[in-house]
DNA sequence: AACATTTTGCAACAAAGTTGCATTCTTTCT
DNA sequence: AGAAAGAATGCAACTTTGTTGCAAAATGTT
């Protein structure tokens, strides 16, 4: 079952405001990931710029979104899973799909990201893949 | 034996400037990966601006450098092989590393990204595999 | 209901990126 | 080598994106 954003709010010690509680419906109705600009278009009338960049900032350092690594210079933020931040980091460990046609990013949740052999004397600590292609909506 | 800029400009149909010169030569002589800032730092008495920016477009353009996927909003760029565009889209296939230590990226030139499967009904056409953790240097 | 603490909006600012246009530099052609 | 055509550059103005300080408003706690 998933949980509404009343509980996620609740569960991470954040007060309840309105402008909270909008935005994160924004992310849990939202098929795909979200750009700051994204946000500001559905909701600048009723909140300020600056609330949407301290609330997105507040939601990553409680573990509730994460960002998706990107080539042109857009933060994208998606909604984590429920024990994402429970070790103390984030530990999102799936792929994510642009597709070229539509423009959307999404998780690919069930999709894990594969092990990679690492030239001698590098140590991983996260490893990104960022596939682009078609979607399933597009093909 | 590694091309010199001049090589590559006149491959690639490019007038020889010596802005275009200057800011390739960064490139060949640098172990990481730049970000538009990193070359203006160098080279900003020499060039404007806007100079950079379209530089970096034209490069990118033509196949001679490719952009880094990256969380943080700062698009970084590294030299493509030779034969990157030869099909008329880049495909750089190798896997890149950002340094939590040092916080340079880098070309792992010689690691090849994974494959992965993807979920029935997308398609995929280009993948993009960030490591961070530690660099060889940092160890 | 009153208090302490957070959050918000506003204004001002800083940084990053874009565009138009006049000037300068490259390249080509004679 | 010199002229002409085309391309690249610098500058100014502007837009977009992100940050900071502070006073007002909202929240949660007693
Ligand atoms: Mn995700
Ligand atoms: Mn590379
Ligand atoms: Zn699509
Ligand atoms: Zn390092």
């Amino acid at each position: 079952m998933k949980k509404s954003s009343e509980e996620i709010l609740k569960s991470s010690a954040l007060s309840l405001t309105a402008g909270r509680k909008t935005i994160l419906d924004i992310f849990l109705s939202s098929p795909n990931a979200l750009a700051h600009q994204d946000i500001e278009t559905i909701c600048k009338e009723k909140y300020d710029r600056v609330t949407i960049y301290r609330t997105l900032q507040t939601f990553l350092e409680k573990g509730i979104i994460h960002t998706i690594p990107s080539s042109d210079n857009i933060t994208r933020y998606a909604l984590c899973n429920d024990d994402c931040i429970v070790t103390g980091h984030h530990h999102d460990n799936h792929v994510h799909f642009t597709c070229d046609t539509c423009g959307k990013t999404i998780c690919l949740d069930e999709t894990e990201v594969p092990s990679v052999h690492l030239p001698k004397g590098f140590r991983a600590h996260q490893i990104n893949m960022i596939v682009s292609g078609v979607c399933k909506s597009c093909a």
